[in-house]
DNA sequence: TTGAAAGCGATACCAA
DNA sequence: TTGGTATCGCTTTCAA
């Protein structure tokens, strides 16, 4: 392992003049600078980052803590928040949570992360008390993904809007027996997005004078099978929505599939609505209001950069991307009601939602 | 920041003691360990793995090489992954070489990974000529996902006997007119999971005395909407396949959606056969060969564990996980053939395929 | 512009 | 069983 102090015999230096001159900064002559270089490259030589790390305090490395990689939405935002951060150099830690409760997710967090990262992004989950303490004692920058923490600048959509979109669509077809997908778990009740999407739906209905029905209510967790196996039994029963609104595109594809496993048009018996433009939605022909997933984790990414170079983010900095209206193949207007308002299949609408409250102040 | 020498004055012992302490190696009496241990939980002292990694050379961290994250295969390989190190204190660093060429990634994973980790997981992907280079040098352990690569251990399944086995059934079910989605990039066309997979197709083709139609070969990048585009040009036309055999469930998922949007029954007028069993693969009812993408993932950071243990693991070592065959409703026999064999819709049929082929010595 | 030397925070060897 | 100390590889004053 060739180390500075090689690089310096090499090329006749101290190695404060090889650290000087390697890093670029500092004054160091073109003619020495050159001779480095070049003994460096021959030399193969890279800093050690454990050396570097020692001495200046920080590590290059960003901590990113999400509940399940392996779902496309999390998968894909850390997709963008890596882009984002290779870019300058610095690189992703992945602390996975799945499978842990909150109870035993500390160990976790703890030394595993802190210490090792420059920086923490937190994706969709609370943080447990132990781990606020820990990040308010060791003082990092904390950027929040898809919710909003008191005292962390934040990148997310607007879970209302998002989800009053699609009731307000569903409802302007004509649709007034309206199902839903995506209850907020017991065991995790702080869970902002379940929360507040499931909020705007029952407020929207409300507003329009609609009953929300329990019964019509699936209690499922947030997976494509969950949702069609609740689904299943929703369409199994006589009494059942002229059309469902899920949470999450996942689920709708789930309702979909128990629909015409049930024998069920979709979307003569039966619309589906979801939230998100997940990869697949385009082939499985779903409405659903579509977030820029990526462009989440790269806002966040650069929000950390910004943070990391000294400038001042601020802890109440909220920034909400907007979400716009995709009209596909699963919804229309319900069979018995008046078709005042069709919107024919086929024919794609775009809705914009609203925009960027707050943009990054670099 | 609490260091090892706050510690030590608080506890009243040197820094040699409480490192010794801390570690629980080494001999060190229970009172005084004790007393280290309540004062270093007193000051939430955490070893700062900077100094650590200086002195002893190691990092806990472990380098993850994939060609797009974001891909359910990916992402769920490298949950599976992060779940196996993370038992035993080591983290995952992420290196997506997602829009990046052979010529480009050298800088992205060299100062990048190589010196902040202790070993190499590489998904997929061939080595770059310089990364071999690097790898040898630094001679830190590798291990290979997915494709064997000579010199390095591997885990894997079978790609040629998973996609016999998908063309088999199909055949058996009375195919003849069989289509193929999965041809190799021109531009990586060193990847042998779609090159295996095609070979294998062919072979089993050929050995039925069947025919490869060119124009039945869907020449289509891995994603469902790549495949779904060329699929609806391959329904557009008359003359079409019976059956199209994809080489993952995503282009299976893909050209379903094609078929039906083309008015095509499946599986009465086209059946489809995937390779992966995706996590959608169930609600969209798709006869594929199964694989245990997680367990391939566990299996590798189980491997890599012990070669950083100092076991001795072969660079021949190559563990081929099994697949099985998983029917669905997305396959029957032909409209036109002779129905001697039928396998009726709805029942699953599990075929075991060839098992472990060599197990982890530890 | 360059070099010498003092840390950064741990580990591990050698004494005690 | 414990403590002193050299050491890991680099950055950063402070002098030259």
């Amino acid at each position: 392992m060739t180390t500075i102090g090689d690089v310096a015999k090499a090329a006749g230096v101290s190695v404060a003049t090889v650290s000087r001159a390697l890093r670029g900064v500092d004054r160091v002559s073109p003619r020495t600078r050159e001779r480095v270089m070049a003994a460096a490259a021959d030399l193969h030589y890279v800093a050690s980052p454990a050396a570097t790390s020692l001495v200046s305090g920080r590590t290059r490395g960003i901590g990113v803590i999400t509940p399940y990689f392996s779902r496309w939405f999390f998968a894909t935002v850390i997709t963008g928040i890596e882009k984002a951060l290779r870019e300058e150099g610095y690189h992703v830690l992945l602390c996975d949570l799945e499978g842990h409760t909150f109870d035993t997710r500390l160990p976790i967090t703890q030394g595993m992360l802190w210490k090792r990262a420059d920086g923490v992004i937190i994706l969709n989950v609370p943080p447990e008390p132990g781990e606020r303490d820990l990040l308010d004692r060791l003082g990092m920058p904390v950027v929040t993904v898809g919710n909003r923490q008191p005292g962390w600048p934040s990148v997310r959509i607007d879970d209302q809007a998002a989800m009053a979109m699609a009731t307000e669509y569903a409802i302007g077809l004509g649709h007034t027996r309206i199902g839903y997908a995506g209850t907020v778990p017991t065991s995790v009740s702080h869970l902002q997005t379940p929360f507040d999407r499931r909020q705007a739906f029952t407020d929207v209905m409300t507003a329009h004078g609609l009953e929300v029905r329990p019964q019509w209510t699936l209690r499922c967790d947030w997976t494509a099978d969950g949702a069609a196996e609740h689904a299943e039994r929703l369409f199994a029963g006589r009494d059942r929505p002229t059309c469902v609104v899920a949470a999450s595109d996942e689920m709708a594809f789930g309702i979909m599939s128990a629909a015409r496993r049930r024998g069920l048009d979709v979307p003569g018996d039966v619309s589906v609505i979801g939230i998100d433009d997940h990869v697949h939605s385009r082939i499985l022909d779903l409405t659903t209001v579509r977030q820029d997933v990526e462009a989440q984790g790269r806002h966040a990414g650069a929000l950390m950069l910004a943070a990391l170079h000294g400038h001042e983010v601020s802890p109440s900095h909220d920034e909400v991307l907007g979400v716009e209206l995709v009209v596909r193949g699963s919804t229309a207007p319900p069979a018995t009601a008046d078709r005042a308002r069709p919107t024919p299949k086929g024919v794609k609408t775009r809705t914009r939602a609203r925009g960027v409250s707050e943009t990054l102040a670099v």
